[in-house]
DNA sequence: CTGAAAGCGCTTACAG
DNA sequence: CTGAAAGCGCTTACAG
């Protein structure tokens, strides 16, 4: 029923390697058997079986993108990038959503059996559990894996394309500093994510240079339950200055306080950490650092590529600028 | 290197046609021979290679989402139901942007190649080029196809699964008309989404209904552009309510009204219509159709899951509850 | 309940 | 530049 690469060949009056070849090493085969070939292609409209391609090749041509909850703007705006240039690398993506830890092993066979040619592995935090995954990934199996915006603690050798966090959250702390604010909080997430803790370090360097006490609530992301926390944290403290690791945080507490009947920036100034439309669709418009989430999606799966066809890397950590958007959150 | 289901066989002193069974169909075995085989794998750590099972049985236990921009907020919550129940399911799920219509031929090919069980087609507009590709490979190609979030308006054959768009068009105008509100507007998006059109269907039902003149403002969902869109439209017409197809839309119209000094909701109401976490961070918060976005990819996974394993459907297209859900922008 | 064998649809040395 | 043939790692009638 479905056209097979001998069909072609049979009707192409040429063998089956040939085709292949036709289609796949044209350089290895006369212009005009070629054009045979793909003239007989296109009247069966063949299409090779992946598959079998795959089996015989043994790539498959299919990378595995590993992500924490999609539903984050930042999460699904880096997905795209992967996709942008994967596609034009002709290369499939499988999405896998981050499993717990005791679900590891699982991914692990998922992913060994599936035979992708490399992993992607988004965002999420690198418990000891996570990363013995992914080094035995590495290491036992031989697949390349990209860390995507997120770095790996233990492990330098392991490849990652991110900002360098630690410096952004030094820079925005400074920011407000500059402005004149001496209750600068962080708002950060419970989770123990590497680029979190970046955050905070980068936040915590600049607070001491000058003195100040630091102010870091954990919370989580989720909007309902973080509204308690912000609120206690926000009664506690007298905060001038607030920087939030994700957009949607800052914005969280940037709505309690104006609704404690604060002025927006006169009293207090926001930070978002990400640059998401959040930004632009709440009011006041919330300043940010400009994380370039969809480029370190498309330069990791870019680094990725290289890592699948053999070439040596030039370096396995890959960071990229940033800049901070000053919007109306801030003076 | 890696086990195959032959180590495995002779490690556990059968053949590999019984390992095959063991693991696959284990009633076919006795339990005795199940216990060797399967200490034998895990001693190898054998892990089934996906595309030798996949040539060989025909099914790769794999489905194609297709999707529009995934950093939408409802399509990335979508692709977290389909992925929750694929997972249980064990497949896999190769992720694919939708093309261009001019790219169509090429998604095709994709596709059949990649020998997937199943694709779910998500939220797009249904133009004839894409129309014409799904017709083809659930026709030629045999080819469970699953519409989610959108249904085709030419042939009720397709399956789906949504909500009644136009029902729910209707209802939202109706709870305006309710307040008492006369100059209702309809903010919609440019392309000609299905579903965007059965809203507007139900809209106009609604404003015929009580003698009321339509307002529809055709806008992109894109927060840079709209803003000149939505803003003469605001200026044109005296609106005293609002309803955006999408939330972001919605919250869009709203800052540009508020800043024209208007009072939310004593001048003017605001429905959004997903639900989305949007809906939480703007302020006042946003009053919206709830629609069930996450439960619709699942349950098109399952939908899926069904045609996939042959079994046959009662009905070709589901369609799922939704609710209003009353906030701040609403009497 | 189990094994031998054919087959799934490709790729790729090897030889010419 | 091209073909014959082995091989990739499974599944699944068929026979026993």
């Amino acid at each position: 029923m479905k056209a097979t690469i001998f069909d072609v060949a049979a009707r192409a009056g040429v063998s089956n390697a040939t085709v292949s070849r036709a289609l796949n090493t044209p350089k290895l085969v006369k212009p005009e058997t070629r054009k045979n070939v793909l003239k007989a292609a296109k009247e069966l409209g063949y299409k090779a079986n992946a598959l079998a391609k795959g089996l015989a090749s043994s790539k498959s041509t299919q990378v595995a993108i590993i992500t924490p909850d999609l539903a984050r703007a930042s999460v699904a705006e880096m997905v795209k990038g992967i996709l942008s240039v994967a596609s034009t690398y002709e290369y499939s993506t499988i999405l896998i959503s981050s499993p717990s830890d005791d679900k590891y092993q699982d991914l692990l066979t998922d992913i060994v059996s599936s035979r992708v040619d490399g992993v992607l592995y988004l965002v999420d935090e690198i418990t000891e559990a996570k990363y013995k995954v992914l080094k035995e990934l590495r290491d036992t199996y031989r697949i390349p894996i990209v860390l995507v915006n997120t770095v790996s603690p233990n492990d330098e050798k392991l490849n990652s394309v991110a900002i360098d966090y630690e410096k952004a959250g030094y820079d925005v702390t400074k920011e407000l500093i500059k402005e004149g604010r001496k209750n600068i909080a962080l708002l950060t997430t419970l989770k123990r994510y590497p680029v979190s803790v970046l955050k905070e370090n980068g936040y915590l360097k600049a607070i001491e240079e000058y003195n100040l006490t630091p102010h870091i609530c954990y919370t989580s992301g989720n909007l309902d339950s973080n509204f308690k926390d912000i609120s206690d944290f926000v009664n506690k403290n007298h905060l001038d200055g607030v920087i939030g690791v994700r957009d949607s945080i800052a914005i969280a507490c940037m709505n309690i306080m104006k609704s404690n009947g604060l002025i927006v920036p006169k009293d207090v100034s926001f930070y978002g950490f990400q640059n998401t439309r959040y930004t632009l669709l709440c009011r006041p418009k919330l300043s940010a650092i400009n994380v370039p989430i969809y480029e370190i999606g498309a330069r990791a799966m870019k680094m990725l590529t290289n890592e699948m066809i053999g070439e040596e890397l030039p370096s396995s950590r890959v960071v990229l600028d940033y800049s901070i958007v000053k919007r109306e959150t801030t003076l």
